[in-house]
DNA sequence: GAGCATTGTTGCTATTATAGCTACGCATCT
DNA sequence: AGATGCGTAGCTATAATAGCAACAATGCTC
């Protein structure tokens, strides 16, 4: 719902923001520009701007990346988040399962990962692990894009795959279909808009048990955020 | 330093969602231009803008607390940040000391937390878990103090404290004298801009052997950090 | 419940913060 | 060396933004 008189300054600023945290080895201002389709001097001042603020730093080559402000940002994203506090006891019992455990969110139809352990992982390494993935190609993204309202905006097969998963319940995605590597997702329940899933090599009659491994941790993660109001702390 | 055309809008929209995002439970716009200093319906424009973002959301008083996307951002800022995947192998080496174990960032002189573990705590319960913290009583926050060119701003008792901390090259905090609650600090070497800290009841003797094992740690994290340009992924 | 104080927010409009254009020095590639 | 693309400064027109006033909603006290 757009507000009476919204702030594009800081909308675009944010877009900004957001692409030089996605690109720790730097990423050019007309990249960057081409890229947000927007006006190459005004990324300029918007990066800038984040610069003098110590999110952004330019590289020897002139790029821009994350500066040192971004712990800061992380710091207080986490806290302010509170998700990952609340998911990892949950995503730590699915490890025993020797498949890959995480945990996204969608962002430009990429899925945007704050948990993602390999089989063997510790869960402590598997924060910031991870960067982009698209939505389309992961169990968390197509579990995701299912509960959104308006899919006539993908292709025709995309859009088939999403009509399924809103059937079933959970995401089944085959990045090489007979291959067996499979990614399980199930959304988180709640106004979370956040989803978790399980992958690797996934045998058919291994799949509904998975699922019901998955949904008893979403709804687990769920239940410590059941109320859209003030949350306990 | 400041770029040749600053965006002021982005500059205090970002002073509003760091605000909005240390409030989990709602902060009212009044509140909020009171806190920053600037005029309400500005405030109230900025905040409106992030809630159209998904960056914060109204509750049921009226108040602004972060909205869905903040795990958005909570897992770009991961990402980009990188510190924490960094940190927590060596911080984890410390739980054995049995005594909080910290990581953390400086914001307006107040310490911002990404891993604060209580003696007996795992690893991943650690994280996102405690708010602000003034900076002046926290081994993190002195140690980082400590690092900047000007301390003039500060009380007499305050810059006196931090030249110590210059010349010892550690912060010691006692929150209260003689109690032997203690919080030592260091800082992680290179530009991070960040601090360890193990706080607890410390010895007098023991104080010296638990510097160490801060500076190994900070150490073995800065050495990961390193090259002040392309980082290796 | 009534009265008062505080709050969040809208519309209007003046103004100034911002955006785009141009040009220049720098970096990279052939 | 030349060509191409890059990051960015200065200038200036303009439209995005900020502040004021007013109003509906909420919270607090008696």
């Amino acid at each position: 719902m757009l507000p009476a008189q919204p702030n594009q300054s800081l909308m675009d600023g944010l877009a900004v923001l957001q692409t030089v945290v996605g690109h720790p080895d730097g990423i050019g201002t007309r990249q960057m520009a081409r890229d947000l389709g927007l006006e190459p001097t005004r990324i300029n001042r918007l990066l800038k701007t984040l610069a003098h603020l110590g999110l952004a730093q330019q590289t020897a080559r002139r790029k821009y990346r994350p500066g040192p402000a971004i712990h800061v940002l992380a710091a207080q994203a986490l806290f302010g988040s509170g998700l990952l506090q609340r998911a990892v006891p949950h995503l730590e019992k699915l490890h025993r399962l020797d498949l890959i455990v995480a945990l996204g969110v969608l962002w430009r139809d990429q899925v945007c990962y704050l948990y993602h352990a390999a089989p063997g992982m510790k869960p402590s390494q598997a924060l910031g692990r991870v960067g982009l993935f698209p939505a389309t190609r992961s169990g968390i993204g197509m579990a995701l894009l299912a509960e959104q309202k308006d899919l006539h905006r993908f292709p025709v097969a995309v859009r088939s795959e999403l009509r399924q998963t809103r059937a079933r319940g959970y995401a089944l995605v085959e990045p090489q279909p007979g291959r067996r590597e499979r990614s399980l997702g199930v959304v988180i329940p709640g106004g979370t808009q956040a989803a978790i899933a399980l992958s690797g090599v996934i045998a058919d009659q291994r799949v509904e048990p998975l699922v019901a491994e998955l949904r008893q941790a979403a709804a687990g993660i769920g239940a410590e955020e059941s109320s859209p109001y003030p949350r306990s702390r």
